[in-house]
Order: structure tokens, then sequence, then C-alpha cells
DNA sequence: CTCCTAGTTCCAAAGATTTGGAACCTTGGA
DNA sequence: TCCAAGGTTCCAAATCTTTGGAACTAGGAG
């Protein structure tokens, strides 16, 4: 009962991609977590900004809130790791950006819901 | 500026409405309240059956996922907190319902992401 | 090599949610 | 009147989430 080796979402097989940031697959996006992730009002304010925005540096969603580094990178952990956003790496800077074709795909309309509400 | 006399959604003016089942309006539905609530699979699952069903014995909701009377009472008086739902009492017994179309109107495309997951 | 910057991870405290038994309320019947 | 059924509320334990300071890491510039 170790580690499986498939490439479901996680763990890959051969090559252990050093410090590959992680993502879930579109196909594995779960629904309940991911209205879960997008129910707190920081991070559902992350996701507007994102879709306004496009690309953004980590840092900047995190300063524009007032938050301290610390959580704006767990958020912005619970945004990735939910399927939401995709994280670029840079050299030495981090990029954001909404996952909005995958989401799209797996959630048709979610997007739309989101960023919608608040546009009256 | 204190609390404006329309039926904003709490503490009615004239009629305290002895024991009536209290709802928010559609209006003031918080799109991050209802994401956080749906965000539980219990929940989601509740959603859906009352889509699947319409309206049903508050009862035989939790019944049919197993759970005891008070566990079942809890989540779907968060669903009715958040506005998802409606229930009405007729007698000794409650129904509850999906508020499908103050849904449809205050979050346009919602309910069928909710309930078009799963389907396939 | 060393420093600076952008970011992460660690950690413990604070806070919010969830669970389910027990007690309680209400209505409709017998 | 008294009871049963359907539900709610109360409450405390267990669990999960959020917060932010501090320590740490990796790249790029000088």
């Amino acid at each position: 009962m170790a580690q499986p080796e498939t490439t479901t979402a996680d763990a890959p097989a051969a090559a252990p991609a050093r410090d590959t940031i992680r993502h879930p697959d579109a196909a594995s996006l779960d629904l309940a977590l991911v209205m879960r992730t997008v129910g707190d009002p920081l991070r559902l304010q992350m996701v507007r900004t994102l879709d306004a925005e496009g690309e953004i540096l980590c840092g900047a969603l995190g300063d524009r809130l007032g938050l301290p580094k610390s959580t704006g990178s767990y958020h912005l952990r619970l945004l990735r790791e939910a399927g939401l956003t995709r994280t670029r790496q840079d050299g030495t800077l981090r990029y954001v950006s909404l996952r909005r074709a995958d989401l799209e795909d797996r959630f048709p309309g979610l997007v739309e819901v989101l960023v919608a509400d608040g546009r009256d």
C-alpha cells in the first residue's frame, strides 16, 4: 500500500520533476472542492482580479488585498490545488492566472457565474 | 443610516411573524456564502437530490444520506440560510425545495453548474 | 561569493465547522 | 388528555481552516 505509480493527478511516474509546481489536471477537478475554495470572499476576489487582469505576479495579488506574504501564498496555494489557477515560474518570479479553459471545459458556465456577480 | 424599512432579509418592522421560517430574500443572496455552502459534498448532494426530485420531506433527505436527525436538520438550515432552499411547513411536517427561480435570477447559470456535473 | 528579492514552508494560536446524543417543541390523532 | 411523529435546538467534543511571524530557498545582480 505505498504510493501508486499512476499519473492520476499526482506523483509522475518516471521523471520526478524536481521542483515543478504541481497542478491537478482538468479531468480530476472536484466541484465541491472548487466551490469550497471560491466560497471565501478573499479567494473569490482573487479569482475576479485574475479574470479582470489576466496573468499577474503572485505577490501583487496579495499586496493588493493588503495580505502578509505568507497569507497570500497560502490562499494562492489553495486556489492552485483546487485547480482554479495556474502558477508559472519565471526565474525568481511566479505568475498566476485563471485556468479559464480547463474550468470551462470541466464546469461550463462556472467562471461566468463567479465573475458576473458584482458586475452590476 | 439605520435599518431601512424595506423587507431586506431580516427583522420585519411591524408584524414579527411569530414562528415563520426565515429565508433571505433573493436580492440579498451572497455568492461567497452560497459557494461555501454548496462546497460540502453532503450539501451538494442534497441540492442535487432536490433538483432531481423537487419538493421533498425534510427528514427524507437526511434519511436517504443516512444522517442522524440533528445532522440533517443542521445542513438543511445552512442551505436555507444561504438561500439555496425554501422550507415550507404543512401541519407538523416540513418540505424543502430548491429556490431555483431565485437562484437563476440572482446567479444565472449556477444551478446548472451544480447539477450538470456528475450527469456524465 | 554575497546580498537582495520574491516566494515558500513551518508552526502554533485563534477561530469556525461539523457531529450526534439528549432534551424539547408542536401538531394531529386516538 | 395523552401520545407519537417529525423536527428543531442545545451543547460539547472533534476536526478543519485561517492567520501571520520567522526561518528558509532559489535566482539574479554586482
